[in-house]
DNA sequence: CAATAAAAGATAGGTTGCTATGCAATTGCC
DNA sequence: GGCAATTGCATAGCAACCTATCTTTTATTG
């Protein structure tokens, strides 16, 4: 009958006595790649119904993040600092733009480039959502230490680093 | 003109003295929720390109794995496990029957409910793409101790128990 | 037993991600 | 200067998520 499987009890905190047989955990939890999917769709839910009443989407967040920064950057750029494809920023620009929160102006010196400008809108979220995502960031933490958290961040990082520039393992 | 931000280097690692004016990090990469979202598009990136030879796309993966473990599942018993929404889980299957690696029968005990199970090829496709899987872990993992591994995992644990059962703060 | 509630699944519509492709503007090279 | 390569962006099409809603079947309950 497949039972329930609600989240893996949290690992590292006393459990009671297990009466089954010592069930071995499922592979899957111990693979990186599943868990960070897993985590991953946890915290965009988390964040997504925390910025829904501000009119803002998860894609739009890291775009936002890197416009805050530094208003007026280029697609391109934009790419660059969110690492993700091309057309999946030009999307999320498309909508960003419908919505309010940006507008596009042709660079005078590259009429290829459109640079990316911030409405009064999309500076006025700036601080509720910060807070939002702050907070899903708090509550996910919720029980571990600083240098555990830390450490977590190091490792995200280096993975990242592996993977980043790892194609294929090409049949050479 | 907004550095390219190719990844910012892999932390725990030396780096040479940076000539900049040690610039610090940008929030972001102190986030659980944003590098974790990074990682997590990574990974399957990196999981896509070598399944995609064997015909199988990353929301499959999930699946089979339920299914190699237990196979003749429930869509119900899928969407407990895999951990997506319901209307997800239609959708992958739909994708995966057409394709030919499942099959799904009315259950005869319960009308309504249609148990799924693996085709040949679905069992076919099991090892190269464990193989797959593995292998996209071990190359993420490049340069981390087990202990980091087992601890990064548990803290992955932590955070999606943490973010499992938590709704938003409700205006009480 | 009949009416209602609950559960399983399908469908519609939206966002985010990808690849592949096309077009226009700029750059590089002879 | 002129032509090719590169760069910036848009579009089409698909997969994987989501919420909302509907139908059908089973379970509950008065």
């Amino acid at each position: 009958m497949a039972k329930p499987e609600p989240a893996p009890a949290p690992a590292g905190t006393a459990q009671p006595p297990p009466a089954e047989p010592a069930r071995p955990l499922p592979w899957r939890y111990e693979s990186s790649g599943y868990m960070i999917n897993l985590a991953a769709r946890l915290f965009e839910r988390a964040l997504a119904e925390r910025i829904a009443p501000l009119g803002l989407t998860t894609g739009q967040f890291p775009v936002l993040l890197a416009l805050w920064e530094r208003d007026g950057l280029a697609q391109s750029e934009l790419v660059r600092i969110v690492r993700v494809e091309q057309p999946t920023m030009a999307q999320i620009l498309s909508r960003m733009e419908r919505d309010g929160l940006i507008a596009r102006a042709a660079d005078p010196d590259d009429r290829r480039r459109a640079l990316v400008r911030l409405t009064a809108r999309g500076w006025s979220v700036q601080a509720p959502a910060v807070a939002a995502a702050h907070e899903v960031n708090r509550l996910a933490g919720r029980g571990l230490s600083d240098a555990q958290t830390r450490e977590f961040l190091a490792v995200l990082m280096q993975m990242s680093a592996n993977l980043s520039c790892a194609a294929a393992p090409g049949p050479t």
